[in-house]
DNA sequence: CTTGATCCCGACGCTACGTCATAGTTTTAA
DNA sequence: TTAAAACTATGACGTAGCGTCGGGATCAAG
């Protein structure tokens, strides 16, 4: 028989043959006179056997040794079976989790590039369509926050967003975020201060429910990250303003922390 | 930030962030004095990006679109998730075929290079452990068998098989097998006339029992490469011997078709 | 000043073949 | 009989997602 006559009896193309020889899988069967492959059944048995342990998931490389064995008398290939049946679990496990998490995005209608856990947060922040419609700088943000927060870290910002529902305070912090982006690059001390203060002010029940730990943590590289996708695109005044702000709510913090020690 | 930064904090390796560059997944970011890539915030996030959606089972190809479609306002990438879950659900069905096709072999102690359905059969046939240790020239012969018999062949089998057991002819089958296997190359016309007629006489009441359209149908290659795997280690006489017992089956059943159609 | 860690770039390796490209051979239709 | 169609052979590149050398330059620390 000729490479195609085998191929089709044994439902594989021509180069699989090739491949299989040069696997050393299948024998060099004897040439022709013109140089043609000249197959046996045994041959074309061969590849039926490739084809169809091939076909189980045995990786070709594996196929070699696992015929051998089958080959000896009274043997059995249970072992590689086992071995095997547990790899295909495992990778269908893994498929199913994918799938998980897809059907969880889609339920939640989180962008995929987005963890659910944190989706699930921000969508939760009333009248924000932050995760609708984010702008750039936004979407570095986040993504960076999403994927670089800690588990406590994502805990204390679910209380965040529950107290903002809770306080009603989203209101205020939008138009204080306004105000915050109208502000001009050369804008004048008293309107930078007054910003401040009045974010302060408005935040103040908000701080009250955090957990001052939390926020006196030593900085890590994740919260560089965050600064610079924060100040991105922000002109000189309005980091400024964004700065006095944190450094207002740190010191609120750490004036909190003394006098829990003090107490104890 | 240098290529090592980035890679720790986002769970990758230096080279992976080479090829999401050479992908074209991630902008080449500036580079310091001494020519070494200075990423930013963004371009962090980008990588987490790309990670993402990699992870959800994206191939890279398509990641970049997609993300170019997710930075579109009011974006979704809806369509291309239900794609991909269709595309995983499809994965993990092939996967449990698999499995399901090996707890099968299992439990049947099937070799897992035989099919399943012929495996089962050749079980059945009392008293013959030709699964359990077969010769080279059987192993080809019921490869072949079992990969080129078609459906109706198979049930055709099955029926004999059980008929074996029915008439309580294995016994007297193995019986004739070993002495055909014991046959000498010269063994002298009488012999050769009697192991032939009395293998015909045995088999007579399991011939009965045959559809006789499945053995009258034309040669196929099928045919030739099985022909071919059972002669393969047999000497002139025995080859004689197997010839003019097929040779005598099939005019029996010739006769019945000829009855059948005169009945009509 | 040497050593170890990092950086750059280029390139091969892995899986199971598909797909040219080039050249000779056999089969078939005109 | 001849020319086109179909096969066969070898060699080699392409695919997906990086891992892993190899060679050369840079940087931080002892």
């Amino acid at each position: 028989m000729r490479s195609n006559e085998v191929a089709k009896v044994a439902g594989v193309t021509v180069r699989t043959l090739r491949h299989y020889h040069q696997l050393g899988l299948l024998p060099e069967p004897a040439r022709t006179a013109n140089g043609y492959r000249d197959y046996s059944a045994a041959d074309v048995a061969r590849v039926l056997r490739v084809k169809r342990l091939a076909s189980l998931g045995f990786p070709l490389a594996r196929v070699g040794e696992i015929m051998a064995e089958l080959d000896e008398p009274h043997a059995s290939a249970t072992g590689a079976l086992d071995e095997l049946d547990r790899e295909l679990a495992l990778q269908i496990e893994h498929l199913q989790e994918q799938r998980r998490i897809i059907a969880e995005l889609r339920e939640a209608q989180i962008d995929p590039d987005l963890p659910v856990r944190f989706g699930r947060i921000l969508r939760n922040v009333a009248g924000v369509d932050i995760l609708d419609n984010p702008r750039p700088a936004d979407r570095t943000a986040l993504l960076l926050a999403s994927h670089l927060y800690t588990e406590e870290e994502l805990q204390e910002l679910e209380t965040v967003v529950a107290s903002l529902a809770d306080l009603d305070l989203a209101d205020d912090l939008i138009a204080l975020n306004d105000r915050l982006e109208a502000l001009a690059a050369n804008a004048p001390e008293p309107e930078r201060t007054a910003l401040v203060e009045e974010s302060l002010a408005t935040l103040a029940p908000l701080i009250d429910r955090f957990d001052a730990r939390n926020w006196l943590r030593p900085d890590t590289a994740a919260d560089h990250l965050l600064d610079e996708a924060a100040n991105e695109d922000l002109n000189p005044a309005q980091q400024d303003v964004y700065d006095r702000i944190f450094e207002g709510i740190e010191a609120i913090m750490r004036r909190r922390a003394e006098e829990v020690s003090a107490a104890e």
